[in-house]
DNA sequence: CGCGAGCTTGACGTTGTTCAACTAGAGTGG
DNA sequence: CCACTCTAGTTGAACAACGTCAAGCTCGCG
């Protein structure tokens, strides 16, 4: 089943706006065309193969990035301690609190499918934003996007139970990244673990539950939602 | 025992970024004379005793607010479930992600106690930031800066034990809002249960435990840390 | 003086992690 | 082509961490 637009927008908002969603961003309208001469002089475009790293966590961050194709987990990794904070598909900017805050890397970003990107120069984006202001609007708009759906993610992990932050996921995997019911999985058991804050172990049972309950089907990494109100429903009561 | 300002930056910076710190913010400095006229026009201060509610999550957001003066607490509350994102010392704006997100407020915000603020027209807010670069960007800033603490926030409460989680707090506190290792705590005991994401009960539970080691006194809402190394470690470790 | 909210403690049950063992598939080198 | 290894996935049992419930306490305030 795919999902129609209106979709996103109705019912349990609150749910699903946990991973960020693919969006055709006007960011780079906003700028005019010598503007976007700067910035593309600076630009190098890169790829990336599934599981190579794009950056690290604590490294000096001289670029921004932007991805072209492809979808990308960012993630902290602290004394082996790992937590992804979101899922990014095509669309999505790499980097941004590094515009701001420290000149360092605030988290760690690794290609979960072959993966293109536009790596930009850090100075020459500032500057832009400095003098165009409604290019700097749109980061501010991104920005504040992303501290919506980091809420929603803080609250799913803080105050549910593992089955309930598992709903949380896979609902937001299938509206958000892949648009539909059913989808291939571009990532592990332990991802999932590491995206709801649980034990591989644990993921892994949650996931035998919902599929004893016919809830969902998987097989491999292959993943169908066989009932979509009951899922939202664990969802919601966490 | 007062902090000495190099504290703040050096060591374990990671740990220590979970609350905002009151800042001298140059905001409102980028604006030329004018364009401060046209939102102080706009502008009202308001008063609020300790326990009183500014503003609801949910509620149709005209406004931004500016914390003159007071401590206050932003939380999500969804079906009796409560969690504090954080507390906010004056110098803060309350109500960013109401520009770019939707027209509601995403979280309620509280006083700790009496409290000053200034609240802008939202609109008048909003212009400014497209007609003035450097504006939008300390806005841009801004909102970085608390997504960065947020990011260390996510980490602490699903990474970390409950004596983790809460030696992280009131490292926090020490550091940032009463910037002193002695200090008289302006909330219940329930609210530092939801400020780490555990019952009341434990939080009492730890705090006494806490207090058995002699690593800090407490006694009432009067707080004193014994042993900062060890609470440090313990901050570290989880 | 009594009431209610916040605080505290202990006993108990649940949830979720850890550990260990086992399986399956995907390279890798002889 | 066959061991060999390595990683991801899976399962069960034991254990620890944490929440819930119930009861009693304290203190400020009417």
């Amino acid at each position: 089943m795919e999902y129609s637009e209106d979709v996103f927008t109705t019912e349990n908002a609150r749910e699903i706006h946990c991973l960020k969603s693919p969006k055709e961003t006007p960011l780079f309208k906003r700028l005019t065309p010598e503007e976007t001469e700067i910035l593309n002089k600076n630009r190098i475009q890169l790829s990336f193969k599934k599981g190579e790293i794009i950056n690290k966590q604590g490294a000096f961050a001289s670029n921004i990035f932007f991805l072209i194709k492809g979808i990308v987990k960012s993630y902290i990794e602290i004394s082996n301690k790992n937590l992804i904070l979101s899922i990014l598909p095509a669309g999505s900017l790499i980097g941004l609190p590094s515009l701001s805050v420290d000149n360092v890397f605030h988290y760690s970003t690794k290609a979960l499918v072959d993966t293109d990107i536009y790596s930009y120069d850090i100075t020459s984006f500032k500057n832009l934003m400095r003098q165009n202001a409604l290019f700097a609007t749109e980061i501010t708009d991104i920005v504040n996007n992303n501290m919506v759906l980091l809420y929603d993610r803080f609250f799913s992990l803080t105050q549910k139970q593992l089955h309930g932050r598992l709903a949380d996921i896979i609902l937001c995997l299938s509206y958000k990244i892949y648009k539909s019911t059913g989808f291939e999985l571009c990532m592990s058991r332990r991802d999932l673990a590491e995206l709801t804050g649980m034990s591989t172990e644990s993921a892994i049972r949650i996931l035998k539950d919902f599929k004893d309950d016919n809830i969902i089907d998987i097989t491999g990494k292959r993943l169908e939602i066989l009932q979509l109100d009951k899922l939202k429903r664990i969802s919601v009561t966490g």
